[in-house]
DNA sequence: AGCCAGGCCCATT
DNA sequence: AATGGGCATGGC
């Protein structure tokens, strides 16, 4: 097990991080955070990441970005200071491609523990056992199951949506790796080839996968944010386009400290 | 109890 | 291209 310790001059808060949205296994013991990726597992005290593998983490947790530069490009626009007063340690994880496309998948329509639990069972029953926890399974193997397993986990009407995207990721129909040098939105149009995979998921996808900046994710809590903004509802389509805008060159960052936020203000009532 | 969730698919227009 | 209904399941 090797260590990392995160400096103090870079903005790092495990807790933020880990539960702003961008991803769905961890836990929380006393002041422990577990974190598990592909087949890795990280655990972190403060600023110390503990790993087998810490070059890999070094990467997944972003730690060669300037976030004092976005932070202080972003800081006066618009509903970010609400998410930076409690959130100004969130980074954009670097994250695994094919697991934040089934991820995000599963994530439509439904409520964070319950995606947590779907996606923690698809572990369980599918992905090789480590020592003690078990690895997010590889396409082959996801392919090679029924939809009636994919609705034995929960996933519900998105159990189709799940084989049919694994299989094609198997198949090499969707080659999730060769697409990293495309441009932002020809990998999009890839992406929304999959079942289950709209304009939102891919956006959540181009961010936490490909740390592509210029997307920005609309779901039903950035909505709520750009009503609270504008005083009126305005197509999905129309409402990433004006935040694209507002942010940019950061307006994937932005949408976290954004969703984090307002997220966080709901919770609270 | 009933509403609704980090939307997407598909049919209609 | 744009809109609207339907949707599995379970947390709140």
């Amino acid at each position: 097990m090797n260590s990392y310790i995160v400096k103090e001059n870079i903005p790092f808060d495990i807790e933020a991080i880990l539960t702003c949205g961008q991803v769905f296994r961890h836990e929380n013991k006393d002041n422990e955070w577990i974190v598990y990726s592909r087949d890795k597992k990280a655990i972190i005290k403060g600023r110390t990441i503990y790993s087998d593998d810490i070059d890999y983490f070094i990467n997944y947790f972003d730690l060669k970005r300037d976030y004092n530069k976005i932070i202080d490009a972003l800081r006066a626009k618009p509903m970010i200071e609400e998410g930076l007063k409690i959130g100004s340690g969130i980074r954009i994880l670097n994250q695994d491609k094919f697991e934040m496309v089934i991820s995000f998948i599963i994530s439509t329509q439904n409520f964070i523990p319950r995606i947590k639990k779907i996606i923690e069972k698809l572990c369980t029953e599918l992905g090789d056992k480590k020592d003690g926890y078990y690895a997010f399974p590889t396409p082959s193997v996801m392919a090679k199951q029924s939809v009636e397993f994919y609705e034995s986990i929960g996933a519900g009407y998105r159990a189709k949506y799940l084989l049919n995207s694994a299989k094609d990721i198997a198949d090499g129909k969707i080659d999730l790796d060769s697409l990293s040098t495309l441009p932002t939105e020809d990998i999009a149009k890839q992406l929304l080839q999959l079942q289950g995979v709209g304009q939102k998921v891919a956006d959540c996808i181009l961010l936490f996968a490909y740390h592509r900046e210029d997307t920005f994710p609309v779901d039903t809590w950035i909505k709520k944010a750009y009503y609270n903004l504008k005083g009126e509802n305005a197509p999905d389509k129309e409402i990433r386009k004006e935040m694209i805008e507002l942010y940019s060159p950061y307006p994937g960052t932005a949408q976290q400290y954004i969703f984090y936020g307002i997220r966080n203000r709901e919770k609270k009532k």
